[in-house]
DNA sequence: GCCGAACCGTAACGTACGGTACGCTATGTG
DNA sequence: CACATAGCGTACCGTACGTTACGGTTCGGC
């Protein structure tokens, strides 16, 4: 049986056909949320149930390792370390448009709220790996585009961590927490990158340089 | 049997037996979370399972009445609206330090769960009320505040509802999501208050009137 | 061609839990 | 006192679902 770990990338341990049942697991999980049967998923992946027990252990196991697979594939571009404030804005609107579409994507959802849903009872590994793979990996990825920004004299902070979380809280606001709750909010492609936009000139204007305030 | 509504106040046509059973389902749902059980209810509440079904409905009624329940408590507390700046920074940080208390509670991080399980199968009126009485109240209540600074020449903004959001989010960053899915964040009253704090300042810096930047 | 392993499909088991029925007690009310 | 009503406790029913068991099929190795 498979071990579940927050940070270990599975795909390299998987079959192409497990990857296939997990596949499956993922699209009932969308379609149906947390109350996706093991008789569900055998029969979408067209796999029998002892198949399932035998890999993923037991129904946690298969979630467990269904948002794990879902998290190795999501990977990342790199991000150029240029010293210009052009640059540097575009790379932040770039992460904000991303993180956007993260979080309003079905995928993101179905998987926050399955992991929500599992918090409260002791096992929260689930908690822990959409953490991993989602907000701590944003940071991860952009803390090293704000130390460049510091370095090239674009941005002030003292702590990277706590400008990054400015930014966060600027970019995703209610966003979040609204559509995990249910709420009806549609992001267009033309919103999200005006959110982006905005987003990155309040965070700039936070936390720029004092030498020449960007607009806003 | 009573009626679920996203934003009647249910405190008025509950008796007293009612409320108390609905208190013990709140204890049970803060303790257990979404799995709680109509037995364990009748159990800890000293009812019958026959009375919660006759006055409630079924599961989801019980549950849509506990969290109407908790939110028919919170109860509002009146802000001032002189026109000077120190009341204005008071008044949202006052704001903001209540809503990271309320965000951070047992009681909040219990409620939001149940209700984001809930949301993504069909009937998901906890979602609503659990929004209607959080956030869009919140709202509701700042949103004077903002228009009075506003109308006394210290803010600046064309749309209440963005500038809400904004300091929304500078606020609550993401706390609330890295509660709910199980991050182990200790908010003292300390750093409640310093948040509170900052993001106050940096709102005023990003919505205050161009005539004297705060300070930050 | 034979063997064992892996796996599919499905039937069956056990249990937890939502929902219902019923007997009992207590408290009015005429 | 007779009666009705409200509500407690509990036994019970039906079902959904996690889990297991088992017969049948495919496939690689000898």
């Amino acid at each position: 049986m498979l071990q579940a770990s927050a940070n270990i990338d599975t795909s390299e341990t998987l079959t192409e056909r497990q990857k296939a049942v997990l596949d499956a697991a993922l699209r009932l999980l969308v379609e149906e949320g947390d109350q996706l049967t093991m008789t569900a998923v055998a029969r979408r992946a067209s796999c029998s149930k002892e198949t399932l027990y035998k890999w993923f252990g037991d129904r946690d196991g298969l979630l467990t390792a269904t948002v794990q697979w879902q998290a190795s594939k999501v990977r990342v571009a790199p991000v150029d370390r240029e010293g210009h404030i052009a640059s540097l804005t575009a790379s932040l609107e770039r992460f904000a448009s991303d993180w956007l579409n993260v979080i309003s994507s079905d995928t993101s959802i179905a998987l926050n709220r399955v992991a929500v849903s599992h918090a409260g009872s002791g096992k929260d590994n689930l908690g822990a790996v959409v953490l991993e793979n989602g907000r701590f990996a944003l940071a991860r990825r952009l803390k090293p585009v704000l130390e460049a920004g510091r370095q090239a004299g674009l941005l002030d902070f003292s702590d990277a961590e706590t400008a990054f979380r400015s930014f966060f809280g600027l970019v995703a606001r209610d966003v979040q927490i609204r559509l995990l709750l249910g709420d009806r909010l549609e992001l267009t492609e033309a919103t999200i990158g005006g959110d982006a936009a905005r987003a990155t000139q309040q965070f700039l204007a936070l936390f720029g340089a004092k030498t020449g305030p960007q607009g806003l």
